[in-house]
DNA sequence: CGCATTTGACCGGCGC
DNA sequence: GCGCCGGTCAAATGCG
């Protein structure tokens, strides 16, 4: 099993509201970022209730995933967590979620399918940015029970890759940020040991808000978090 | 017709 | 140095 304890319990959630604007403005605000905006995710959510807004599944993701790093409580799997969703299938996801910051740790426990992640820059690239950095994008990823591969997290995703990759059966994808000027990417594949698990790669920061087109009426102080990093 | 996706080719990094 | 592998590109294709 993978190794929770690489989650860094007092960062992890900050930088999740960083990735995640939305997310930090629903659930990780109490770590994340000081005082403002964080009314917007009902207190339903921690409490495992059932009126958790299906537009927010992803969130609730997230939130499970800093509750196993012991900074929130853990939602209870079995609760139901949002009648006829239409967004996502994640209404059993928040069981067995994990989230690490880095995926060269994440997925360290298994070394013969990503031993090293050096995320390659295209040859192109190469060659017009002369000296690659060094310093890599933030990233991190997440595991979700979910029959959709592509979660709904608020921003618009162009799929650029596909690629099998050693030991594994499902193909991974790369998906590119739509928006302009914004070069954060994503990776989704299945896991491995169990199909119905994706794993979800953020890489970058996102230097504009999601593009969320079923925002909740409720949610509507949710452009707090209309900053980024 | 424009945009998104697919898919094979290509490239660089890394291990041996 | 060579081969394997993951990540990206870009032409072809699909779709609304």
């Amino acid at each position: 099993m993978l190794n929770q304890s690489l989650f860094e319990e007092q960062e992890m959630p900050t930088q999740m509201g960083c990735l995640f604007p939305f997310a930090s403005n629903m659930s990780f605000a109490p770590l994340g970022h000081n005082n403002q905006s964080l009314k917007a995710f009902p207190s339903s959510l921690t409490s495992a209730d059932h009126d958790v807004p299906s537009t927010i599944n992803l969130t609730e993701t997230l939130l499970s995933s800093a509750a196993a790093a012991g900074n929130m409580k853990q939602i209870n799997s079995d609760d139901n967590l949002g009648g006829g969703s239409q967004l996502l299938s994640l209404q059993r996801s928040s069981a067995n979620l994990w989230a690490w910051g880095d995926v060269n740790e994440c997925l360290s426990s298994k070394r013969s399918m990503v031993d090293d992640h050096h995320l390659g820059v295209g040859a192109m690239k190469m060659k017009k940015i002369k000296s690659r950095r060094k310093v890599r994008e933030p990233r991190f990823c997440f595991k979700t029970m979910s029959d959709i591969d592509v979660l709904d997290d608020g921003y618009k995703w162009r799929k650029y890759g596909q690629k099998v990759v050693k030991n594994t059966q499902h193909p991974r994808s790369y998906y590119r940020c739509t928006q302009d000027n914004c070069r954060v990417k994503k990776r989704v594949e299945r896991l491995a040991e169990d199909p119905r698990m994706v794993i979800t790669t953020y890489e970058g920061r996102h230097v504009h808000s999601p593009s969320h087109d079923q925002e909740d009426s409720s949610q509507a102080s949710s452009h707090l978090n209309n900053f980024f990093w």
